[in-house]
DNA sequence: CTGTTAGCGCATTCAC
DNA sequence: GTGAATGCGCTAACAG
């Protein structure tokens, strides 16, 4: 059926050793014979069995992502940085998408089990210490993307220091009602990026000697909707808001249409800043804080190649850097 | 190191075919043998090398997924179909993106020949002659997602009963001025279903006896921004549109910016419907028409999973259908 | 430099 | 019912 190395081999007129050495690129191949390998995997249009190649090395030439809610914008960004990096690599991408914590802690067993996949990227989440030891014990390294394990390798942000570049932001424009709106935390997975934004954005005020005040700090489902509620409550205070730090794009938005609705320019009557800086901000000329997503999924598969490649060692940590993009949804207090 | 099934064997007393019989469900086991095995594959904590199974059965147990852009919010919603259909299955689901018509033919190339996937999903795109039979003679088979090839099976819905449904919904509320704006189809990609948009519209304005006026057919890039430009172009004609139909949501709210932009509100100045019914339609209250992105993907899977499993027979067609949402940027012409 | 051989871990005849 | 033996296609010692 399909052509094998022993065909190739024969019509060559040599082993399957010095065929696979020739594929191999084996430098220990005369130039003559390895010609000849050469017209033959050519004439008879071979190309060599990768499962039989992965039963053999003991590799599966695949990386597994996990990843959470993977249609969400941010999430998206950094699969295709992952996917752009690995599509120039050997490996395969499969992708595990959780939405439960069951699903989570199944795949986690089962990829640390199964002889699946040679290296993990784990976006956002943080597994449990067991589910470490396992991946240990199995040699599996992994990689976090946007989550923090002190024993880990990670590519990481600073989500404090762009809490406190937004609020900076805002505060050097005069405004000192400052409000937060970020994601409620009840939820089962808890992201860390928001309540660290929200610790810069304290710090910052504090530093400022500007007061938290608790009113000013809203927590909501994540979404456009929720957020546009949190917004009208937030402009319907008796002393409203000048500026609000949004720790989504997407919820500043929510909260654009909050101000529009009642009547209130950006950023004239609202200064709006927003955290991510996703396809629609530059597009809706929202002033927000640039997070480097599809870098942060480059960056985390060269990480992974190369605690594949290399013994294990020392945890590699990556961290890049966040930047305010300041456009137009921000201004000085009026 | 990793324990195999020849460990279990030992520890259980058995030969390893009897593990491989219990493992893969044989009944020609006697319950007692069974038992003893399980308790061995338990206490061992053994699970099947997948590779090794795989090099012996002949199949890769993957999937391929071949999705341009898949970043657009179109592919991202009916690849989450497709994870969710194959998560409760046994194959993994394997990511190729393609960007450029090199990789895609790269791409095609690549895993027809090698042993990579026991199938692909290919998703708006429509392999050559010389391809399809190229992946025929490999056994391998094909379903193609909203994209159509007489010899392939294939998800599909009906985009030129959508452009009718949606031409025929502004039409009953009186409208006759209806402008069509769709992305430009100098693509190297060059997506059918625009085209089969504008051919709905076409039919259903003739049908009603409304002339086609070509100032009102108007094209370019895929995105917002082009889409509010084309919009205000449209706006400023000297005899405007009352209604467009945009071929896709997100061009549909480009156009509803560029009416507000020139102060026309939407609906009572302008009616506005969209196609594909995405995430946000829903909350921006847009009109459009409901494309089965999620279901095509779940569809797809089924498809392929059934040609996986039987022997090749008659290319299996599933036509989803497409109805309009009603919603809140279309009224009666005033 | 190159061919022979021995696995990789499992499924699967084929005898018993 | 069950075990021993064979092979899936390839890589990697090991001899020559």
């Amino acid at each position: 059926m399909a052509v094998t190395i022993r065909d190739v081999a024969k019509r060559a007129g040599v082993g399957i050793a010095t065929v696979s050495r020739v594929i191999n690129g084996n430098p220990s191949v005369s130039e003559e014979t390895r010609q000849r390998v050469l017209e033959a995997i050519e004439e008879l249009n071979y190309t060599p069995n990768p499962i039989a190649r992965r039963l053999s090395t003991g590799r599966t030439w695949t990386v597994g992502v996990l990843v959470p809610f993977f249609t969400l914008p941010e999430f998206v960004k950094r699969l295709q940085g992952i996917q752009h990096a690995l599509a120039e690599s050997a490996y395969d991408l499969v992708l595990f998408n959780i939405e439960t914590p069951a699903q989570r802690d199944k795949y986690f067993l089962d990829l640390s089990r199964n002889n699946r996949v040679d290296g993990l990227l784990i976006l956002s989440l943080v597994p449990g210490e067991e589910q470490i030891a396992a991946f240990d014990e199995a040699n599996i390294p992994l990689v976090l993307v946007d989550a923090v394990h002190p024993d880990l390798s990670r590519v990481t942000v600073n989500h404090v220091r762009g809490g406190e570049l937004a609020t900076e932001h805002l505060i050097a424009l005069g405004h000192r009602r400052i409000a937060f709106v970020g994601p409620s935390d009840d939820d089962p997975f808890r992201f860390a990026a928001p309540q660290q934004c929200f610790q810069g954005y304290s710090r910052m005020l504090d530093a400022a000697g500007i007061p938290l005040r608790k009113e000013y700090h809203v927590r909501g489902a994540y979404g456009r909707e929720s957020a546009r509620k949190m917004g009208r409550a937030l402009l319907s205070l008796d002393e409203p808001p000048t500026a609000v730090f949004a720790a989504s794009d997407t919820q500043a938005i929510g909260v654009m249409e909050a101000a529009r609705e009642m009547g209130l320019r950006v950023p004239e009557g609202l200064s709006v800043i927003g955290y991510g800086d996703l396809r629609d901000a530059e597009y809706l000329n929202l002033t927000t804080v640039h997070q480097p997503l599809f870098e942060s999924g480059v960056e985390a598969v060269n990480v992974l190649l190369a605690l594949i490649e290399d013994p294990p060692r020392e945890p590699i940590v990556v961290e890049l850097p966040v930047h305010v993009v300041s456009r137009g949804t921000t201004a000085p207090r009026g």
